[in-house]
DNA sequence: ATTATCTATAGATCTATAGATAATGC
DNA sequence: ATTATCTATAGATCTATAGATAATGC
């Protein structure tokens, strides 16, 4: 009854195959080396998840969802005076998220153009709430462009700079760790950088500086 | 003597394996693939090649290449009236290079990390040029900074902004496809708006605008 | 009785090579 | 003689399952 002391098996698994599937993806994970991972017999997990591809479907769905709605709270969640305010608000607090999460962004990219049927309901429904959050934030974007204050741009196009500004980075820690050296600085002092580089990036985008 | 007709088959080797490399990654790439892409046997492949390893690092090596020197030409041998005018115009350059390789950036930074060794000198050498343009943007640009033309920033960052906003949204093709769907557009269209937003963006960062 | 776990192995897939045969260049 | 090509297969790796045994819950 080792219970609480290190999970059960069927936790410790997924826990493994999370950790092998978001290193290595779907075809360099090997179930054997998950089963290494969780401390578990190699049939174990069969037994509990009776495939390799079930078992990973599991792991994937989760990450979309929490990628997602990352990007979602970033832009319909977030406080400030403004909706400038808001929208650099959200994107920091998305691009601390990414710095938390490293090897989310590879992960979610690389496996969902191999997993386009399984995961199209799923992106539908998560998409519909994202099309409305930026439906709402067009129309109060363009009442600041009526007044002056905001330079036109889409929404969409807005979010699509944030996201991009704040996951690239993250997929190329070795071209970081170059640029950092070559710089004389290390790469987490880079990313510590980034941020207030995306922040000028952004309010510059959108105001009207006069 | 087919040479002239359908290549060598040393040729549409490479060939077959690049693209079966490109799309699928080391891991998802099958040399029987490869093979039967080419149309020979499966047994040439080792002939010619050696090892499934050897040809991929054959094939890695050129887009490596290819990849890091797009972005080394875009910020040195543009041309422009003034230093902004060379960044927007490089920076465009780089936009369409990316939309004519829309595999290369996924290949590029999913296979880096597994081969660090091998392409540590290659890297080390492309960024060392790479670090000298980047040091004399940053001259050239500090100079405007003090006449109050551009807002201070540091070239570095510039380039990974650039090179986020260029290279990101190519990596996530169905999310695209979704959200153009939603705004009853379609992808391409999207990656058109993206070209001038990406401008714009690039602009408002660095112009004082009075 | 049911659930969890292990050992052993089948069966599929994949890389690589051995060894024979055909084509090519002197 | 050397280079190119093919067939056949060895050997490694990997997923999945069968079937036995132990643990757990009534």
């Amino acid at each position: 009854m080792a219970e609480s002391k290190e999970k059960n098996k069927e936790q410790a698994i997924l826990e493994a195959a999370e950790q092998e599937f978001m290193e290595k993806g779907y075809a360099g994970a090997k179930t054997v080396r998950i089963a290494e991972r969780a401390g578990v017999t190699h049939a174990m997990l069969h037994y509990y998840y009776r495939s390799k591809q079930n078992l990973f479907e599991k792991i994937l769905n989760d990450k979309v969802h929490l990628i997602l709605e990352s990007v979602l709270t970033a832009f319909e969640g977030s406080e400030g005076d403004t909706l400038l305010d808001r929208i650099v608000n959200g994107a920091l607090a998305h691009f601390d998220f990414m710095v938390r999460n490293p090897l989310l962004p590879r992960f979610v990219i690389n496996e969902v153009a191999n997993n386009a049927k399984f995961l199209n309901p799923i992106a539908e429904r998560i998409m519909h709430v994202g099309n409305g959050v930026i439906k709402r934030i067009q129309i109060e974007y363009d009442q600041h462009v009526a007044r002056g204050e905001y330079q036109p741009a889409e929404a969409v196009q807005l979010v699509l700079d944030v996201v991009s500004l704040n996951a690239f980075p993250l997929l190329i820690p070795e071209v970081l760790d170059i640029l950092a050296r070559n710089f004389g600085t290390d790469r987490d002092t880079l990313i510590a950088n980034r941020k207030a580089e995306i922040e000028k990036t952004i309010r510059a985008r959108v105001l009207v500086k006069q």
